[in-house]
DNA sequence: TTGTACGCGTTATCAA
DNA sequence: TTGATAACGCGTACAA
């Protein structure tokens, strides 16, 4: 039925112009400019545009206006269920600010990293940016060339820090109160910002807690990873281990299962993120809580706040807290 | 540092093509057509463009092409596990053919999922549509409109169906087999093609293997809606209950656990998807399987073809089978 | 092989 | 209030 070739993508605004018996120009203001047009021919070209099936090509509008109203979300890993609070958070604002998002998978990747960061800054107004496993210099570069927010990365530029190292700290002084001394931390990647946060914070309070704190991994921060970060941590003795995050934890978990080491009786363990499933296992994983959604929010307004803004948006930052959360995945220690 | 009032994004192809002393043709044809060039106008074209940090317009590329290079993934609900699978499946397919893609939920409305329809229309090549909420008529106009590829809604055009009827079958056999003679279905949203197929396979298949089905709900598809669905489980003396979804039976496993009812000792239950976490719950969840990463990859595929050929790519259906996986929530019947 | 000129759909500027 | 016209950045006929 349609003569259209199928991809001439609908009507466009001179079809509705045409059909109005208006200017291409008149048909615009009607329908963007509501008011700065005679009040009946405005409603005609809205009944037309209508009737036609009108649908404005977000392409044109970019070339003319400069701004494409897309923004990336670009992550490090899509499978893990952290990214997805933050997949959320980052599109609630954006929507609410009439904007698109598109996500992007480096795969933990720094040349991907590098790819997808070259090929975003011919598309979207700015990108969020979380958890980026690149040099510092390279981030910096990006940030100067277009608008960038940083989520968990301590780079210039606007960006959006988790404490996790302060809920680590937490997590190891509950240890503590519950009397533990000899304590693993089972480490996640080596480029990753959040694992040396955490590492650092880590070996700098077991001191003055009077906990030994034994540094092991790196292993790859998923559930495949904890068996062996199980197996160190009983074989470094210690009678607790702190996960980089839960999916290690819940690998973790199941290690311990299977050895049938009873948890928290023989052994406790604590993970990070509080993601999807926590509350799934048996025990309860006891995690420090991380606000991803809010993170995401956050980081959404921050970027819209430098594209409103120019590049006069100043570098803010903001800090988000974490908590502990108690399950029973720890207890006292085994005497 | 930058004298340029940041938001001019880089430089353009006329840059390029100035800096190289050769016309914007030139450039052109220097950086998308490697060959149809001279050797060395290319190679300092291309430095140029190197050198200079350019970055071609995906906007103006779009307008003269009449294709953005870019397709939406539609989702009822993001934070639904199931659909973290389809994304990673969609992607991968799409990256690999140098597509980009963006995301949007519908948040479980049939007014979003119009309104969101509407816009992409102006902004990608094409959508894939999963689980749509809409009406028939409108999922059929829109796919008449613009490419457009369902996941899991038997309407005419290209189409990924996902035989989880036949899956929820062999659930109930399964249950059939352990001395099961009276299982409830907990349903999901009414919207849903899913819930009716399920609910429909399982009416007819009860008769023939002396099972007295009770329908319960609808309840929310979350894990809020379990509470609901288990109660009503034991008050219609069911002593097995099949979920529309894993998050349902998930709560349901939550309420059981509270009312100290044991599983599978005094209940079996199945749920519906396989999703992140069936195997982090003790017992683990009984479920049937549904190959989400490969539904979407072959949607995106189907959307890639059709794209592809034009209009002439014919209305292919992929339809994937589901598998029972057993873990510990099903069990013989009581006694 | 390379350059010139036009068009893609829209918004902005300037006249009328 | 409305209309004509010039950009925006790129691809691509067509001409040289």
């Amino acid at each position: 039925m349609s003569d259209r070739p199928d991809l001439g993508r609908g009507p466009t605004l001179r079809d509705v112009a045409l059909r109005s018996g208006v200017a291409v120009s008149t048909a615009s203001r009607a329908l963007t400019r509501p008011g700065r047009v005679g009040a009946q021919t405005e409603a005609r070209v809205r009944a037309v545009a209508e009737e036609l099936g009108y649908v404005p090509s977000a392409s044109a509008r970019a070339l003319t206006s400069g701004r494409t109203r897309t923004v990336a979300l670009v992550v490090p890993d899509t499978a893990n269920p952290l990214f997805f609070g933050m997949v959320r958070g980052v599109q609630s604002r954006l929507r609410d600010a009439g904007f698109v998002h598109v996500l992007a998978d480096t795969e933990e990747s720094v040349e991907r990293e590098e790819q997808v960061m070259a090929e975003l800054r011919g598309s979207v107004d700015g990108v969020v940016l979380a958890a980026p496993r690149a040099d510092e210099a390279s981030v910096t570069a990006w940030a100067e060339e277009f608008p960038v927010v940083t989520v968990n990365r301590d780079v210039p530029g606007p960006r959006v820090l988790i404490d996790t190292a302060g809920g680590v700290v937490h997590a190891l002084q509950h240890l503590a109160s519950l009397g533990h001394r000899r304590v693993a931390y089972a480490g996640g990647p080596r480029r990753s910002w959040s694992d040396r946060q955490r590492r650092e914070a880590l070996i700098a309070a077991a001191g003055g807690l009077d906990v030994e704190l034994v540094v092991t991994g790196p292993y790859v921060p998923r559930r495949e990873g904890g068996p062996a970060a199980a197996d160190a941590t009983l074989l470094h003795g210690c009678s607790a281990v702190i996960a980089f995050n839960d999916l290690l934890a819940f690998g973790i978990l199941d290690r311990f299962a299977e050895r049938g080491t009873t948890v928290p009786d023989e052994v406790s363990v604590v993970g990070c993120d509080d993601i999807f499933g926590t509350d799934l296992v048996r025990p309860g994983l006891t995690t420090v809580a991380v606000p991803v959604e809010r993170a995401g929010a956050a980081a959404a307004d921050l970027l819209l706040r430098r594209l409103a803004a120019g590049a006069r948006g100043g570098a803010r930052v903001v800090e988000l807290p974490t908590h502990l959360v108690v399950r029973g995945s720890t207890g006292s220690v085994p005497r």
